[in-house]
DNA sequence: ACATATACCTGACTTAAGTCAGATATTTTA
DNA sequence: TAAAATATCTGACTTAAGTCAGGTATATGT
């Protein structure tokens, strides 16, 4: 029972170990100890203070300094003095670094093509992927402000209508309901939340306001591979918090009787219902909560 | 589109590496440098020969004696020449050994019981960790014989019974069916295949014979989270290998027209389909192949 | 029976990784 | 402004890991 599962998640964990272990090599073949390459490369991720690079990277502080040492050497980065405290150091990739880094992530780029082109339900695959990744990476999704017309932003809305239109007997289209301005979910009227997991986006929701002491909760979703995380909870924490910070009192919201997970989810965390306050189609179930 | 499923992979990868990084670390912390640990829990895992050891932890083979050598001096291993070939060694535990490693065992089965109790959501990560598992271990599919009775076999029986019930617009009651015996799916008369992917039984399918020349495919079965590697299809060539083994001449098979992708392999390797053979009342299409 | 191949071992080496005790420069605190 | 704290660096180490050229014992082919 609980033996079996553990039995399962170390097989998992033998089967990536070879896989990681081959990433891990691509590392290697550059000319480079690994250590160095290590380096190099959270550098080339935007990692430049010396101290979060060894934090990071896990490394001693004599380790991580004679590191640098090689690889300044190889006139591959430059380290200056940070400008507001000229004890610590922050290192940068020259252009000849950008162009080992370059070369770094094609390699890591075609490892991750070639183990993708070796299987044959490649989706299903990625699919499971991304939960586990979402799962042990739980502690490193981060909420932040974003533009409601960002990239990511409208990544997240197009599944969240898509989701809708699977869910709701209705089916679902934009045009009949109210679609936010962007304007009213970007500050200092309202806000937009989207949450990242080592950058990918797995939530989002939005706060729009009209300026005055009431805003509504808007598109709230949260992709399927990150369910069952809290993350839904999460968001709203954040999005009331951001509704404080602004000066609102009131917050409402619309939802579907069919999304059964988030009526539960608003009833459990102080939300109390009220009467019809739109016209828009869909919803059938609306709630207010006073901060 | 494809860039984003390398974004995903390489994410995934990144995710996995800090806890079997992790993992890795539990190998130590028992006074012991990584490669001598591995070396004891490969012996452990019942590699006992120098060169399979060498081949699956990838060691140079004087590095390999070195290991072995210190183990010795621990207490931990005894090496002796092979029966068959004086040239070779193999290693195996002292009492002093079994125990150390099942300590190493306790680490490892804690780690795991650590990181299943850390999330909320166990069944949905652990689909996903055994769907991920068997994709990267495909080629390490292995198709063994197995006594149709042995607790791995029974596993599969009654997940496979299960999948019936649920699929077949009937149900599936087992006691209706003509459930084969035992010794049938046994040689000489029969055998019973288990295909596993590091250990963890994934599929089955048994060949039941009454000691003539014809015999019966039953039982064909392979878990959802192996589905789409072909494995179906191996399992079945591995079955009419065994019959031509065992000198059968005609195979004979019957299934459900709810079973679609079985039927479909069945009409692409070659069977036929004939008329109803028995009066099973689950079955509507029988079919036959000559080897 | 001999040469050749195989399997493992030993000794001498190199390199990477990591540790630790100061040294130096800068910032913060009293 | 002096003392304490912080961030990084340097030099002197240790250990683990890996490489390579022989060496020994056993097996195989002619």
């Amino acid at each position: 029972m609980s033996t079996d599962a553990i039995r399962r998640i170390r097989r998992f964990n033998r089967a990536v170990t070879a896989e990681v272990g081959a990433l891990d090599t691509s590392f290697l073949g550059r000319g480079r100890p690994l250590g160095a390459a290590r380096v190099l490369n959270a550098i080339g991720h935007g990692r430049g203070e010396v101290g979060s690079l060894r934090d990071y990277l896990g490394l001693d502080s004599g380790l991580m300094s004679r590191l640098l040492r090689s690889l300044e050497e190889e006139g591959l980065i430059v380290t200056l003095p940070h400008p507001d405290d000229a004890r610590r150091r922050v290192a940068a990739l020259t252009e000849a670094g950008r162009q080992e880094f370059a070369a770094y992530e094609a390699l890591s780029n075609d490892r991750a093509a070639e183990l993708l082109a070796r299987f044959p339900k490649g989706d299903d695959l990625l699919r499971a992927m991304d939960l586990v990744a979402t799962a042990l990476g739980r502690e490193r999704i981060a909420i932040e402000e974003s533009d409601p017309r960002s990239e990511q932003a409208l990544h997240c809305l197009t599944a969240y209508y898509a989701e809708l239109g699977r869910r709701l007997a209705t089916g679902f289209d934009v045009s009949l309901s109210r679609d936010p301005e962007a304007a009213d979910m970007m500050r200092p009227r309202g806000t937009f939340l989207i949450a990242r997991s080592d950058g990918l986006p797995i939530g989002c929701v939005g706060l729009k306001g009209k300026g005055g002491e009431t805003a509504e909760i808007k598109r709230l979703w949260v992709c399927p591979s990150a369910r069952g995380l809290g993350l839904a909870r999460r968001l709203m924490e954040a999005a009331e918090a951001a509704a404080r910070d602004l000066g609102i009192a009131i917050l409402r919201l619309d939802s579907n009787s069919a999304l059964t997970e988030a009526l539960q989810l608003y009833r459990r965390t102080g939300w109390v219902e009220i009467d019809r306050f739109n016209d828009d189609p869909y919803p059938d179930h609306f709630f207010e909560k006073r901060l």
